[in-house]
DNA sequence: TTCCGAACCTGACAATTGTCATAGAATCCC
DNA sequence: GGGATTCTATGACAATTGTCAGGTTCGGAA
């Protein structure tokens, strides 16, 4: 594994190649790379964090308790993407829980690297202003998509999500594997009504199923379902 | 009216305050004020925009039309508020319409100053940043109520956002009019729906209405109402 | 003023979705 | 390997929400 920021190939994804030769090496100086196990948290809703958290593997879901008690999952972020920039940019508790839906790898990078190079690279801030921007229109999307499709729809849209982003095994199933649970949280339904829409995608052939994965049949009348027919 | 950027006191409440004293001039020389009607378009869903706009004076709703033809508004912006930054930014065409819902007066500023000055100056930038990081926040925090919350919590809920954002009139009514098809685009459901809880709220005394204007009585209930008592 | 259209309101009904209860299947841990 | 626990699945039912179809009221224009 190489451990050296200034080699490692993640940072082509993120903001952090936007940083300059000793900014780079300030940042890998000072990071800790940890291993999270599947379903352990990064850091929780309401944490203060003390930096940011550089996924080189794995997947996260990002998710916020509502009052009665259900998680909603706001984004799933995987190899190459920064966790916690927006609340450490905003200098406030973090809004969303990180919790490993995989196994990861991440390094841990200090907030005083960031911030000290927010305030003397423009570049930098610049990068990373445009991915928050990104951010920011996926989730003017999500929440149209959730507030105007069906639950339907939305499981159905989830399924190619998961495609698009996240690809397939050797034997067509989606390569990343969610409970129930987890689908129902991402798409904000009950879970037995998640269950019961599978279970429908599976009887019409849109899907097939072995155990937990969950692999795409008919991608295009998924696709037709998702535009209302 | 004043007309010098450098002396706009609407600077005070958004990045712009950021700017150096020279960049504000190049700034003052390159804009454009505009009057909007009420029900005019800032800009549209697609549109690529070449500058941004400032808000003087008024309110505008952010929509979103959706495959089914009903907008959902993602947000309502005020005096202070700069829109049409996220497209600049990202360099793409909006994803929002901008729509008054009472006459406006905006400055529109071209974007050759926005990004000129986001090349330059960090503090802007970060300053930028910092207001999508809060934008950021609120978004996935509308993410969470509408797929958790039921119609009528939402509908509360956005009642007293109006009050704590807009204030209310001389009599106790809302400051910020909207029309109940507007209010049922904030909250994404439909038109009679809305309606129907408008009207149980006030058999039940929580609020009382005049026309199109509403009025909050009992606080305290809606409040709790939100909370899903 | 009077008319017209848009906005508001209400009822009846259907569709969607959530809740509760229960049972089987898979998984984990000792 | 076996027992406990968690996850998946399904039925029955209730609650919520949307749709359609009619009204009424309001505000602006002729």
């Amino acid at each position: 594994m190489e451990s050296r920021c200034e080699n490692c190939i993640i940072r082509q994804f993120n903001s952090l190649r936007a940083m300059s030769k000793e900014e780079l090496k300030s940042v890998s100086d000072s990071k800790i790379t940890k291993s999270i196990k599947k379903g352990d948290a990064l850091f929780e809703e309401g944490d203060k964090l003390n930096g940011v958290y550089c996924v080189r593997n794995g997947i996260s879901k990002l998710s916020k308790l509502s009052a009665n008690g259900k998680d909603q999952i706001v984004k799933l972020a995987t190899k190459g993407e920064v966790l916690g920039q927006r609340s450490v940019i905003a200098e406030e508790s973090t809004n969303l829980s990180a919790i490993a839906v995989q196994d990861m790898e991440v390094c841990f990078i200090p907030k005083e690297s960031i911030t000290n190079t927010l305030q003397k690279n423009p570049n930098f801030t610049l990068e990373v202003l445009r991915h928050m921007a990104h951010d920011l229109k996926e989730a003017d999307d999500v929440i149209v998509n959730i507030s105007q499709k069906t639950v339907k729809q939305r499981i159905a849209e989830a399924f190619l999500y998961l495609k698009n982003n996240f690809g397939e095994d050797e034997e067509g199933f989606l390569a990343l594997t969610l409970s129930r649970e987890d689908i129902s949280n991402v798409v904000g339904t009950a879970t037995e009504s998640a269950i019961r829409i599978i279970s429908e995608f599976k009887k019409k052939g849109l899907i097939h199923t072995s155990g937990k994965k969950i692999g795409i049949k008919n991608e295009r009348k998924l696709m037709e379902m998702v535009e209302g027919f």
